[in-house]
RNA sequence: GGCCCGGUAGCUCAGUUGGUUAGAGCGCUGGCCUGUCACGCCAGAGGUCGAGGGUUCGAGCCCCUUCCGGGUCGCCA
């Protein structure tokens, strides 16, 4: 049977309980881990959010009526402990507690609340299946390890609240329902009940806002903002996310760069006492691709991509000689020490480049004298020894080479470079590299829409010094654009924006958008410029990503309280869920599968 | 939408070439134990082998379909 609380006030958290409170009479509310009972002596573990401390109860001293009580705690239920802190006899000190020297002799116990028996134990060490994990999060996050994230993440939150507040930005929220922005991510759409057939868009980035609120005078602003983007889930992609959101005026590139790095620097000083070097390396997106295939290189190790094109130019070997003819290269990595791996091991590599387009991969075993290749019909010893040289080959070496266009040749080293060492292990996840990636692209060429379209949006502003080749070559200018990026994870991107209405003229036309599409688009933010826009530009970090290097977690989900499945839906509340025909009928929603039951 | 991995007791898993009554540890229930701390000891309960179909004398195991979860490519300005 449950009781009341009243007439109990908690006097400290279980983890607080200290030497210090030796003699003291304490109230103690919280959730029975283990229970160990010894003949007349009953152990109790009293768990909350800030740990554990042991309770004893000596039937042979205790009134009749928490004997009583206590022989029918099961773990999970919820109980009220009055009682004196003791030191424990030096033998029975657990050091592996933080409460471990002492415990509490209880002199009243109430039960608040029962529980049934759990689906899985609360404890930090034990695997649990994700299914169940997230069918009771509110259980899983009992656990001290998933909870420990989630405090990170509210103290992390607080840093920058704090910092930026200091280097004067404001905090201004910005709307939840907004307009559909056609370009980008595809939108989550919210019907509008007064305007049938309307619908509204949740943000996929407060971006358009941010930079009106610029135009307000605001100079600096920030927000801890949700976004939404109805695409297919990753490890650490979920549909809804949160971004640390900033916009400032008046600036340029190395302020940007400067306030977030110091802003960083501080989270992980505060958070894991390291001190991170800045200023970072900055990286121009060309270098970065060209060096390690990737626009978020991981620089904790070097394994880098070197281009070969030059010395297997005009052989028979008709992949490489395709690849080069039709504008593409021919590059490889050296795998250090991989030239033992057998050939099942290699045909696994082949497959990851495979996964990214590249149809295979020819391959160079460095021996102690000479080399085990693939290519051996097509190139001379003169030549593989040239190869070998270009990759600082030794014996013992795996050379991997594949020809292809280059976005294809870059992706498929690139993540080769990934996979071989995590196969080898030699990343150390406590070893913190940052750098920014600068000098984007201001345009992607799209096979799909035969046109450039925006990489980054099409308000960010061009290099200075290629504004004059936007129109005669896109391809080749270069975007106010910067990534941060952490052991080859994007934690963050922005840009400086354009504000000249001559150069967002040049942009839109480069985009291949009319006049009248881009005012339908983006009209409200057009009209906006055409009353006084300071520069400006900004960035957004994935909190969600930042929280995840912070701990370790390898999932997005062990960082989010709620988080959702692959399918975007929710295993705790069964959302998205068929609505009643009457509610769709207010939104002049016509489905065929309404009124369909659940099974 | 494609590819890969997984689903056996409440949990984590084992289950041989297809062969009698499907196992272990933890948890749970009951009992014993006065300093446990992953307490220990004894006993017990607990299974639609994700679901449906097929092959077979016989299926947890083989085949097909399907559901659920994970990873990944596409996608994510």
């Amino acid at each position: 049977m449950s009781e009341l609380m009243q007439g109990l006030k908690r006097s400290c958290m279980c983890g607080e309980v200290n030497e210090n409170m030796i003699g003291n009479e304490v109230t103690l509310m919280g959730w029975v881990g283990r229970r160990r009972v010894l003949s007349h002596l009953t152990f109790l573990l009293l768990r909350d959010r800030t740990g554990i401390v042991q309770a004893v109860i000596d039937e042979s001293g205790a009134e009749s009526d928490i004997v009583e009580k206590e022989k029918s705690i099961r773990s999970e239920y919820v109980v009220a402990v009055r009682g004196i802190v003791q030191a424990r006899d030096e033998e029975n000190i657990n050091p592996a507690m933080k409460t471990g020297k002492v415990e509490i002799s209880v002199t009243e116990l109430r039960i608040l609340s029962e529980a049934d028996t759990i689906p899985f134990p609360i404890e930090e060490s034990v695997n649990v299946n994700t299914e169940l994990r997230l069918k009771y999060r509110y259980l899983d996050l009992r656990r001290p390890n998933v909870a420990s994230n989630i405090i990170t993440r509210h103290k992390v939150s607080q840093i920058v609240r704090q910092f930026l507040t200091e280097e004067g930005f404001l905090e201004i929220e910005t709307p939840m329902l907004t307009k559909s922005t056609p370009e980008g991510a595809r939108d989550y759409l919210v019907p509008s009940r007064v305007h049938p057939g309307n619908f509204y868009a949740l943000p996929q980035s407060p971006q358009l806002f941010k930079q009106l609120l610029m135009v307000s005078g605001f100079d600096k602003y920030f927000q801890i903002a949700k976004c939404f983007r109805d695409e297919d889930l990753r490890a650490d992609r979920q549909p809804e996310f949160t971004q640390i959101d900033m916009e400032l005026s008046f600036i340029d590139v190395d302020d940007v760069i400067d306030v977030n790095e110091r802003l960083i620097k501080k989270i992980f000083k505060e958070i894991k006492n390291i001190d991170i070097q800045t200023p970072f390396i900055r990286m121009p997106y060309k270098e970065a691709m060209e060096r390690f295939g990737s626009d978020k290189p991981d620089v904790r190790f070097s394994m880098e991509l070197k281009n070969i094109t030059e010395i297997v130019k005009g052989s028979d070997f008709k992949v490489f000689q395709d690849a080069i003819d039709g504008g593409g290269s021919v590059r490889a990595i050296n795998a250090k020490g991989c030239g033992s791996f057998p050939r099942k091991k290699i045909d696994a590599l082949v497959d990851v480049a495979k996964t990214y387009g590249a149809k295979g991969l020819a391959w160079i075993n460095v021996l102690d004298n000479g080399v085990k290749t693939t290519i051996s019909k097509f190139f001379d010893d003169e030549k593989l020894n040239e190869i070998v040289k270009a990759l600082d080959g030794e014996s013992g070496d795996l050379i991997l080479i594949c020809a292809d266009k280059d976005t294809i040749v870059f992706d498929a080293l690139g993540a080769l470079r990934l996979d071989i060492a995590k196969k080898l292990e030699i990343l150390d996840n406590n070893d913190f590299k940052f750098l920014w990636v600068t000098e984007f692209p201001l345009f992607e060429y799209s096979e799909e829409e035969n046109r450039f379209v925006a990489k980054h949006h099409p308000f960010t502003s061009p290099m200075d010094e290629d504004i004059d080749i936007l129109e005669s070559n896109p391809g080749e200018a270069r975007a106010k654009a910067y990534d941060m990026v952490l052991n080859g994870c994007e934690l963050g991107g922005g840009s400086i924006r354009i504000y000249r209405r001559d150069v967002q003229k040049i942009m839109f036309k480069a985009l291949g958008f009319s006049e009248e599409e881009a005012q339908k688009r983006f009209g409200f933010l057009l009209d906006a410029f055409k009353f006084g826009a300071p520069p400006h530009g900004g960035l957004a970090f994935g909190l969600d990503r930042i929280i995840m290097l912070l701990t370790g977690a390898e999932s997005i989900r062990d960082v989010i309280a709620f988080p959702k499945v692959k399918d975007a839906s929710c295993l705790l509340t069964e959302a998205p869920n068929i609505v009643d025909k009457t509610q769709l009928d207010e939104l002049a929603i016509d489905i065929k599968n309404v009124g369909k039951e659940e099974n």
